[in-house]
DNA sequence: GTCTATAAGATGATAGAC
DNA sequence: GTCTATCATCTTATAGAC
């Protein structure tokens, strides 16, 4: 049994990776658990402090999933296809994104301190791809290393994307394929 | 000058790619325009509509677009070239994505034929690169073309998804400069 | 922690006058 | 085509009781 805060991210989570942060109300994140949207308030007082900590907690999972990732070891196809799954992972329920690209796509209406963390987490990824590049190719300029991780990061990003217009799983799949290759 | 409805479509469309669908009101458009909301409903009955306006009237762009590129002919190359280009014409404005994206994110949200439109307009842009790729390398099989189109595709997307996050075009250039190695 | 009650404002949409 | 006026509903957020 989830503590109500932690229950309370789950849905608001799960609804702006559907929806989006403007797709989403206290009230109706309140009737899901099953209390009142006053409630909803007493744990997250405004609406952007509820999306900063469902980003926060996002990241702070993601974090724990690259570290594990480098702790396995072996080789840099297998961190990639590793990396690649934590994006699989994320498809797993149709028609909903990634909390980090659908919140980038709300940018313009987020408070300042989600989009910094927005950011932060877009370098934390390309930063983490170009290691990965490098190690495979230790003669490799740091600079087209991180050209070809940027490469990789936008054509895993695009394919998630895709599967919402294609409405297939197997899109992500094929560009994930051709992604491999690349490294 | 142009007319009511062109400008409406016009002030919506910027709405939509910088705030999303859900982020723009009718009222909001009207005093832009100098008109009440009211006036806005003679030209688009409902929300959705005026949606649709917006789409069918970029997806109209895009194909003569398309079609230009094709007349003017030339390798391959240049072709990706042109059509990269029409991806960078719509970074132009900062903070602002292609219509298309912005209400693919959106479509939980939205009328049951926009969604369609939406679908529409990912194939026939798979579908061009595919033939394009083709192009390029007679001996290919069907299915390998479609899987290199579709990497471009995910990638020149998730291009211009990033350039949000990183606060930089040449995130995007640098992106691009790779697609236009892949083909 | 959760509730009731309510504020204060925005929203999509319509009726009917001009 | 555009207006005024209005409806019904939803929104985020707060005050104060339990």
């Amino acid at each position: 049994m989830a503590g109500t805060a932690e229950q309370i991210m789950d849905i608001a989570e799960g609804l702006i990776r559907s929806r989006g942060y403007q797709g989403f109300a206290f009230r109706e994140i309140a009737s899901t658990v099953g209390i009142k949207s006053a409630s909803v308030h007493y744990h997250f007082p405004t609406k952007g402090d509820l999306a900063q900590a469902v980003m926060d907690r996002h990241v702070a999972q993601f974090d724990t999933a690259l570290a594990e990732i480098d702790q396995q070891g072996g080789s840099a196809d297998k961190k990639l296809k590793a990396y690649i799954g934590l994006y699989r992972r994320e498809i797993g329920k149709q028609k909903e994104l990634p909390v980090c690209m659908m919140l980038s796509t709300d940018s313009e209406v987020l408070p300042e301190d989600v989009v910094k963390a927005l950011q932060a987490y877009y370098k934390l990824n390309v930063k983490w791809l170009t290691d990965l590049v490098s190690s495979k190719h230790s003669k490799m300029d740091a600079k087209t290393a991180k050209r070809k991780a940027s490469l990789i990061h936008a054509a895993l990003n695009g394919a998630v994307l895709g599967v919402r217009s294609v409405n297939s799983k197997q899109y992500f799949e094929q560009v994930a394929d051709e992604v491999l290759a690349l490294l």
